[in-house]
DNA sequence: GTCTATAGGGCGATAGAC
DNA sequence: GTCTATCGCCCTATAGAC
């Protein structure tokens, strides 16, 4: 082996910190813009950085899009482990809850993953993507997935994503967190 | 005045039709791929005609934004028109059914006009439009717009709207529509 | 009402220096 | 991990012939 190295000269910046900054970014400019409508350009200048910086990081547009929305299918699987081993009126509870919380935490990238045409056609073809949502959807449909839940489902679950555009959420947070898991739970009860 | 002059030559498409057929196939590829995401080439492809051609009917891509809200923008016109005259819970009702089967008939380019960030901006800067929103949100808020029933207003326009996302909404249509029905009514029950 | 042609610029992505 | 420079393509929009 060589002699002793010196220790390694420590980031100016902590290790993937400017990989963490990219991705807020360009979450915040896909909420606003869409996918579509945001150049890497964008992404770049709102970093403070050249184009050829965020390469540097991603491969492609498309990696990026995945990597924003990573962090919301990661409390999907929160959200779907929690409520595995509950009995079904409990899980149910949880899960609305629990998706009432992630729209109101990641309130521009959730709304996004399901409005965005480019982001929704990713995410389709995205297994770990896919996978939570059939969970949480077997959860909320119960063991009778009848039309008439099926269309309920589908409308909550627009409902629980369209917050994006509710711009006088202000207010009480506790106030909207308790309003929108009523209207949710209402919008369910078949 | 001048001699009598030549009927006007008739027309190998009636008046217009060539428009229409602009904004069905814009309509189309904007419900599918975003505002953004379509060029103004895609739409020429689809119609079998060039760039030139869909500028000759649309001074800009703007302009066929717009065109193809406008018809849903009627519907909601006449929506608010027809429960204007009557009492609130009547008009609320007449309100539900009538954005029920406005989401249904123009299913694509209603979700699109909610969910494509090119396109909401557009609208919200687009009086027609502003003004109708308001509108079927008096009737739909009631004469005491508390936080709750704004949480539950918004959180009903976003499940109205989310039926793009419904695959399986193959089936009885009359049930589709009741099931609907019944979810919103639910929803915003507060 | 359609075409060809082009202006003028932005796009995603790559190469290679530092 | 950042830069400059560039490739090749696609974009919206315009000009002008038929």
């Amino acid at each position: 082996m060589d002699a002793e190295k010196p220790p390694p000269a420590r980031r100016r910046t902590p290790r993937g910190q400017g990989r963490a900054r990219l991705i807020e970014a360009a979450a915040d400019l896909f909420a606003t813009q869409g996918v579509s409508g945001t150049s890497l350009q964008s992404i770049a200048d709102r970093l403070g950085v050249t184009k050829a910086a965020v390469y540097h990081q991603f491969a492609s547009k498309d990696d990026i899009v995945i990597a924003v929305a990573e962090p919301v299918i990661a409390r999907l699987a929160s959200i779907a482990d929690a409520a595995a081993s509950l009995a079904p009126t409990e899980a149910r509870t949880v899960a609305i809850e629990g998706l009432v919380d992630l729209a109101l935490a990641e309130r521009g990238t959730a709304a996004t993953m399901r409005r965005d045409p480019t982001m929704a056609q990713l995410l389709d073809a995205y297994e770990p993507y896919t996978r939570q949502i059939a969970r949480i959807d077997a959860l909320l449909l119960g063991a009778e997935p009848t039309a008439e839940r099926r269309i309920a489902l589908a409308f909550a679950g627009g409902g629980i994503m369209a917050l994006g555009s509710l711009p006088g959420l202000a207010g009480d947070p506790h106030e909207v967190r308790a309003a929108l898991i009523a209207a949710m739970t209402r919008a369910l009860a078949v």
